[in-house]
DNA sequence: TTAGTATTGTAATGATTACTACAAAAGTAA
DNA sequence: TTACTTTTGTAGTAATCATTACAATACTAA
């Protein structure tokens, strides 16, 4: 190994943009908000990211990736995934305010570049549909295991869910309340019983 | 009257205006972007619309109000609100694409405006909760009337559709189809058969 | 040491931003 | 006409934007 040695992980520098770029979202976050952010100057950050501020964010999106990877991964090893799917949309009246106030930075990004950015805006639609993708692998399963009683197809009640994702990352904005979210959670999800 | 008449009509300017905030959100509508739409130059946005671009969009957020309004003279007009409610939301699945990709600007500015500009966060969320009043006044007097059967209280149901409302205008950017909306918008609507 | 290399922070770049100063234009009232 | 008033389009303004040029820095390899 040559040259200089980094002095940020670049996962951290992800880290902390994906933080400002969540809250804020993408054309109200300056290169100058980043940089204070993560710490790193702008040559560094134009260095490490190829692309710029879009390849950052394109980055943020991708952590996001990650994570619904992880979540299959749990439901492949588990014997009930339609309770892990239940626990997951229950557990998020559980988090704070700024979470609710945040809500998901992959909704939020459809909405803010449509009409804005294409390529953007296909990576954050493309990352719901396989969201729904993995709710629709889901419920079949468990209605051909007799776990879920609803004769409704299981690609009609995984649209179902990715809209009630939608709207409750909505609805959490409006009323950051814990009581109130779970109540409307556990309401939506009587339709997957 | 004195001074040199308007050549544009104000209400037409905030009309506007509103086609491009609904479609781009307010930080990726420049007011050159405003001026060309518009065919008003600069000087003229500025001096009928004193607060300038922040005005421009606040008032395009009151042409929603406006909407609501009619919509509540239409519910106290009508002898089957519930039919009136539902026939609305069902009608939004034969919009064509492009509404269909533009959502909700109200909804959409909550997203885009919080930790942006608390005023128009707060004006944009005001709207939708006057929305979801609306939505549990019709459902409770329903109740009382006995065309809705189910005994969840009516500002539950209330907040129910404003979650949906917020989430099919995100499933409708994900799939602009009239048949798909139509059977998901069928599908929650039976919450308050 | 010395040469080579990659990262760093800073300072500049040119474009774009929201906004304003201002003079010409176009009307009314006397 | 003349005085007055308001709107209009243009040409600015200063600030901020994303991006880049570059020299200093800090390491490895020889």
């Amino acid at each position: 190994m040559k040259g200089r040695p980094n002095i940020h992980r670049d996962e951290e520098l992800v880290h902390k943009a994906q933080q400002l770029f969540w809250e804020r979202g993408y054309s109200a976050t300056s290169l100058s908000d980043l940089s204070k952010a993560t710490g790193a100057g702008a040559g560094s950050l134009y260095n490490t990211f190829k692309g710029g501020k879009k390849e950052l964010f394109r980055r943020s999106l991708q952590e996001r990736r990650e994570a619904l990877h992880a979540f299959e991964r749990d439901v492949e090893n588990s014997d009930n995934p339609v309770a892990l799917l239940k626990a997951f949309f229950l557990g998020i009246a559980d988090a704070d305010t700024e979470a609710h106030l945040r809500g998901c930075i992959v909704a939020n990004t459809v909405v803010e570049m449509t009409f804005v950015d294409r390529e953007l805006e296909a990576e954050a639609m493309q990352l719901l549909q396989d969201t729904e993708a993995l709710y629709t692998t889901i419920i079949r399963d468990a209605q051909k295991k007799g776990t879920i009683k609803s004769r409704q197809p299981a690609d009609v009640l995984g649209k179902y869910l990715i809209t009630f994702w939608c709207g409750i990352n909505s609805l959490r904005r409006i009323y950051p309340d814990r009581d109130i979210l779970k109540q409307q959670i556990a309401l939506q999800l009587q339709m997957i019983d």
